[in-house]
DNA sequence: TGTATGATCGCCT
DNA sequence: GGCGATCATACAG
């Protein structure tokens, strides 16, 4: 049977950019409707992008209590963005979820998004929240007891091989930014490797 | 009470 | 590549 490994509050007990590289490959579902996690950006307190970081308010206040707890705000009044709160309780860090590989209840999705273009579903943290219909209603639910369940790779699962880079629209350089590689499902591509990296020849596409 | 702003998206050129 | 939509939140007065 391929009953799926519940990750544990434990695992959400880090540091953000640990917890954010080590939920890609991991599945999200709301409902059982969702996918595997090809992209993720990790934020803390010390961290002038972070919404934690001028302290506790009533908006981010899950951000700052026990780990594995989901966060949702409200962005540009039409967006959802959901988070994951991570580290100790009171440290103000978390997980965005940026993007899924859709596998579960894509009819549902298709619908919510108005498009069947798998890639359009949930590439980008508002499309995902969009598709598997989370909204300020689902702010403070803790994670896998709740409609929001979050799992670890089956261990027959390829480890994916995952590549850090900076964060989207935000001035910070620091790579918290953490991708699937060479998944079709991430938001935008990876910023090109150095030159060094490169596979000789290789080119992108 | 008033005002500026944003961890985005989709449509336009 | 550029821009407008649209509002909860934060902060100044």
């Amino acid at each position: 049977m391929l009953q799926p490994d519940p990750l544990q509050p434990s695992f959400f007990s880090r540091p953000a950019a640990d917890v954010a590289r080590d939920l890609i490959g991991c599945t999200f579902l709301a409902d059982g409707v969702g996918g595997r996690i090809v992209e993720t950006e990790a934020y803390d307190q010390h961290d002038p992008s972070s919404h934690t970081y001028r302290g506790r308010t009533r908006r981010n206040a899950v951000m700052f209590g026990p780990p594995a707890h989901l966060y949702v705000y409200l962005i540009y009044g039409m967006h959802h963005c959901a988070n994951i709160a991570c580290g100790e309780e009171g440290f103000g860090a978390g997980v965005l979820l940026r993007a899924l590989e859709p596998l579960a209840g894509l009819e549902s999705m298709a619908a919510r998004r108005g498009t069947a273009e798998p890639r359009l579903l949930c590439s980008g943290p508002a499309r995902l929240t969009h598709a598997l219909d989370i909204t300020l209603a689902d702010n403070g639910l803790a994670v896998n007891a709740s409609r929001i369940g979050l799992f670890a790779a089956p261990a027959s699962a390829t480890p994916p091989s995952v590549v850090a880079a900076p964060r989207i629209n935000v001035r910070d350089p620091r790579p918290w930014r953490f991708l699937a590689a060479g998944s079709r499902f991430v938001s935008r591509s990876a910023p090109r490797q150095s030159d060094g990296d490169r596979m000789p020849g290789a080119r992108r596409g």
